[in-house]
DNA sequence: TTGTAGGCGTTATCAG
DNA sequence: CTGATAACGCCTACAA
């Protein structure tokens, strides 16, 4: 009973004598002996595992969407390593770097924007990778994602359709997230297009926390004229936001009008529920998953995906009327 | 130029001349060489690694919890291997297994409640391990908790204060998670302390999720006597239930109080806000994780520890009083 | 059907 | 300070 004839017994079954197999499995559980994955994977040179950088798995979105991944990856066999990059360019690469270290057979990115070398990196170690959430300019960098720019479009428009005028936007910060710059730019394109003004004093760009969204709901209900519409580029920030309106007197959607992004499940069960911009992010990680793990094992070419969003129309949107003062 | 040189140059820079170091590190950028993690780990023992189970990451307060974590162990230069068990014992000895074919140096598990023979896997492997969110009768399992039968008493016990008699529970599937059968033997003996009785018609164990909160208060409105107080063992259910109640024209707390458990940040932004347990999911996660790391790196034994838990009164419960009908 | 032996990339040891 | 080499645990030809 050699060392090779144990390995086989538990990998390849079929190939031992049955009263073998028998022998060994017994000795196995009586051992507790469990095979060790690191060596299994360095003398295989197969690792099984895929990557995955989300900004942080503390956004429902991204739990959801990481989920979704996780889901169908245990399906097809193969483990995630999931990592953080909490919005941090820096931290983002080294933690790509520890990944390859790591040997993931695949990547999965949110967000196209990041340093050139870091792409070259995983095309120079042949690891598959697909950005979500956005798509790069750059064809020759695969993207499952949706249309940033029309479902923040959609959002600002349907605002304006409703006699809004003084439309103030919170959103990520736009440095360093290039969703949140896609959303900001729709949002001026959208208010250009239909002759409104841009004002600087109507962005509040801002961390994706509940907190955030109330204090830049706390300095817009300031500004002069007090917009009477906000879109907020995520729904942490417009519940944020909905808080303190609805604490400083401000009716929504009476007063203000109020448009997320996301559609996280809690927006249908705050009061007024929320009206936002529906993301298929559940899709969207299962079908990212699905392109890696073809291309790792059917080698198969990993070309673009655009899925659709939409607007969800709730309470926190209303018309907006002439009112007396 | 060895690989032995090679190595120490990358890892430890100062027993390698300056210059032989400058000309190494030069080549390793020149060919993006990234150190093949497996085979350092397979060749040093160690993998720096610590294995984590949660029942879902998809639940903000294990989010928030998984993310102490892992704060902690990357600042201790650590990783993390997430890995969720959906409240699924077979799965969760799949996983557990799993953890230890990787090598994990330690391992962080959610509830006590699971196969022996899989804690005498890990002491046979001397694993370190730590139990959390709930506390194990048996002390040779430590644990960092908190006091679940307390903290659910002292929730009953304000809404039986308050002059509540009708008092239903919604809680998780006490068969699968022991938090959840302890926050039903706590709402049982809270009642029986003080001599009320117990219906097992005012009991819905639901899995943990939004629309399950809602179906259960749909159930439970339809009681006879109908219930004046919800306890839900979790704010996700609670949310739903306070969501339901308020479609059928249920104005809480006016004619139902609801009380949640977890206290997730967005408990003081639905509308009536909604009372609850807070629970110190990030300080678990933090001293768990530093718990197992002075186990793994100063040979400390894991001692018990017991953090505190309160209730917070918000607006979803009211007093009882009786009322024309 | 089973055993033997080489190799995977790195680290540690020990000699130079 | 640097180089050579064994060892880590498993898999996979290939041989028996």
């Amino acid at each position: 009973m050699s060392v090779a004839t144990v390995s086989r017994a538990l990998k390849k079954p079929e190939t031992v004598a049955l009263h073998t197999r028998e022998r060994i499995l017994a000795l196995v559980a009586q051992h507790r002996y469990v095979p060790d994955t690191l060596a299994t994977s360095f003398s295989s040179g197969k690792t099984g595992l895929i990557g995955l950088i989300v900004p942080t798995i503390a956004n429902s979105i991204y739990a959801a969407f990481t989920v979704a991944i996780q889901a169908r990856l245990q399906a097809e066999g193969r483990k995630l390593l999931i990592a953080n990059s909490n919005y941090d360019t820096a931290l983002e690469r080294d933690i790509l770097i520890k990944l390859v270290e790591s040997r993931v057979e695949g990547v999965i990115l949110t967000g196209f924007r990041r340093d050139a070398e870091l792409y070259e990196l995983l095309r120079h170690y042949r690891i598959p990778f697909v950005v979500t959430w956005s798509t790069s300019p750059d064809p020759d960098i695969p993207a499952v994602s949706f249309d940033n720019e029309a479902a923040a479009e959609l959002a600002v428009e349907a605002l304006i359709e409703r006699g809004h005028r003084n439309i103030a936007i919170v959103c990520g910060i736009t440095a360093i997230n290039d969703r949140a710059d896609q959303r900001l730019k729709a949002y001026r394109r959208t208010l250009d297009r239909h002759g409104l003004p841009f004002n600087p004093d109507y962005v509040q760009e801002r961390l994706f926390e509940f907190r955030e969204g109330e204090r830049a709901a706390e300095v817009l209900l300031q500004r002069e004229p007090r917009p009477t519409a906000l879109f907020c580029a995520n729904d942490i920030l417009a519940l944020g936001a909905l808080f303190a309106a609805t604490r400083q007197g401000v009716r929504v959607p009476h007063d203000l009008s109020i448009i997320g992004f996301d559609d996280l499940p809690i927006a249908q069960s705050v009061y007024p529920t929320l009206s936002t911009v529906h993301v298929p992010a559940q899709e969207m990680g299962e079908a990212a998953a699905m392109k890696i793990v073809n291309c790792i094992e059917k080698n198969k070419k990993i070309t673009h995906l655009r899925l659709e969003s939409r607007v969800v129309f709730r309470e926190s949107t209303d018309f907006h009327l002439k009112r007396d003062s």
